[in-house]
DNA sequence: GATGAAATCCGAGTCAC
DNA sequence: GTGACTCGGATTTCATC
């Protein structure tokens, strides 16, 4: 069952991946196959976790949530217990859209969207220097979003 | 036409974010309308571009791109036709699904993916540092994705 | 083992109200 | 905003290769 994909597979992961609305019927007749089979290969990518979700891109700046901040963590420790308490704490703040172990010169890089540079600052003071084993922040406010949350090129 | 949102299109915003495929007729459902009513403001939300697109979160690792990398870029001078240049040869790879134009010490955030680190040194080689302007990188491999892509919270 | 044709059922989209 | 109505698509079944 769990086969590789082959070229119609790819092109309705590409398309649903640029339109993921389109209905089985206009998927079946872009990729050249009937709406029965285009309906059982699209239903095979979503239970074997090709696709995982579908979601409606929010335009950001609509719902009040214009400014965008990257932030680069040190901890105070690198131990096992340490990394694993800060991603429990973080993976819960609603605000965080991105946060990933790096290697370098932090540790972790969370990607965190809210309403004005205040919010941040306060968000900032209140709830990420009181994240668990945090020793420095370094904050990068996004002047500028040139490509934000591409698709991805496969 | 362009009035603010109540709390029934707010929660077709957050029903769609997290189910881009739900049919009209559930949507109507869950929040309580009839599926006309649901189908006219759902329109609203993509006519005025509260909702930009729907796209199925195809999985990384499942189509080869299981690499993630984060990079600092500094420009040799910033010069807005610098910065210009710079952003116009970036927005074009295909492997980038993020840059930003930060305030900080480094001027770009690139977050790029790939299928392994040696597809990612030989772009770093071929590509990034050869972009306009590009002073000095700043590479940040990801080890663990703590939080990719979480849905926008409003 | 996968396909497409057909058959049923249900939702999309539009109307009048 | 609702209810009704028509049309077309979703989903299943089944014969076929």
């Amino acid at each position: 069952m769990a086969g590789p994909l082959d070229r119609i597979d790819l092109k309705i992961l590409r398309l649903l991946q640029n339109s993921g609305r389109l209905s089985n019927a206009e998927l079946a007749e872009t990729v050249g196959v009937s709406p029965a089979t285009c309906h059982r290969r699209t239903q095979r990518l979503f239970d074997e976790g090709f696709i995982g979700e579908v979601r409606a891109m929010v335009a950001p700046r609509k719902v009040g949530k214009g400014a965008l901040v990257m932030v680069g963590v040190v901890l105070d420790r690198s131990t096992p217990e340490s990394f694993a308490a800060f991603e429990r704490a973080i993976a819960k703040l609603k605000f965080v859209l991105d946060c990933h172990l790096v290697a370098g010169d932090f540790d972790y890089f969370p990607k965190i969207r809210v309403g004005d540079m205040e919010d941040f600052n306060r968000i900032h003071g209140d709830q990420l220097i009181a994240l668990p084993g945090v020793r420095q922040t370094r904050t990068f406010f996004v002047m500028k979003e040139v490509v934000d949350n591409a698709p991805l090129d496969f």
